[in-house]
DNA sequence: TCTGACTATTGACAAATTGCACATAGTGTG
DNA sequence: CACACTATGTGCAATTTGTCAATAGTCAGA
């Protein structure tokens, strides 16, 4: 069953990052109207620094499609080309809402696994196998 | 932007923000070898019950192809079918500890989102928008 | 011995997700 | 005009996941 060993890249990152991408829109978006640019930027601060504008485009426009945002173009246009306003509506209040839940479920799992970890690390001490 | 509005299913665990399946696989192997039925049914007590069986013999063959583990087939067949036996070797100790460590770092983007999040809405308290 | 139930593992394929490269578009600068 | 910078969007290949069904051995009972 060996072959075609693909280079493990720690890609699981990439993953975690995109699931945490819409909750963190959520939140930026619960602060108030935003363009995506702008939320693109502010990423960072939850460490989603690396996510690639077109997902985070795409992760706006299908939380447009579940109804949690509505957008519109901006009419004072500032500097450059035309920017888009996503605004967070009562149901993305709501997926916010379970989004969190569900995180907070998962910050159990999480513990409920280092837990066991840090157990059996600690009464093994060496001896396992 | 509307249209194509699939219906958002929170479709249990696998959506999670994080993949536990294989650092729950490899802290299971670390207690010592094990048969992938076996380890099917202990995942359960880490919140992974509904996983799929295909799903957990393909994460373990590919745990293999990493060299995270090994397997052979159990000679001693006590009842039913040819069981394979999975034996986690020092190259897979090294993963789970890389893969605690990232769940700690998840878990602390966790606990920053969280924490952004009820700091916002004890201030905001239904005037935000 | 035929049948069905239960234990185990695997394969194949469709569906969903992601990354990436590029397209479009306006504005300001030299 | 050429170029850089800001902003958004599209298309597609590659990867990952979910689901269904196939295979296979043992055991219990009619």
């Amino acid at each position: 069953m060996q072959g075609r060993r693909r280079r493990w890249r720690w890609q699981g990152c990439s993953r975690r990052a995109v699931r945490f991408l819409e909750p963190t829109l959520l939140l930026l978006l619960h602060h108030g109207p935003a363009h995506g640019y702008t939320l693109l930027e502010r990423l960072g601060e939850f460490g989603l620094g690396r996510v690639n504008p077109s997902v985070v485009y795409r992760a706006l426009r299908e939380m447009e499609g579940r109804g949690w945002v509505t957008s519109y173009w901006d009419e004072e246009q500032a500097q450059g080309p035309p920017r888009r306003v996503y605004r967070l509506t009562a149901l993305g209040d709501e997926a916010l809402a379970l989004w969190t839940q569900d995180l907070e479920q998962t910050r159990q799992l999480i513990d409920h696994l280092l837990g066991a970890y840090r157990r059996h690390m600690e009464e093994g001490e060496g001896e396992h196998h």
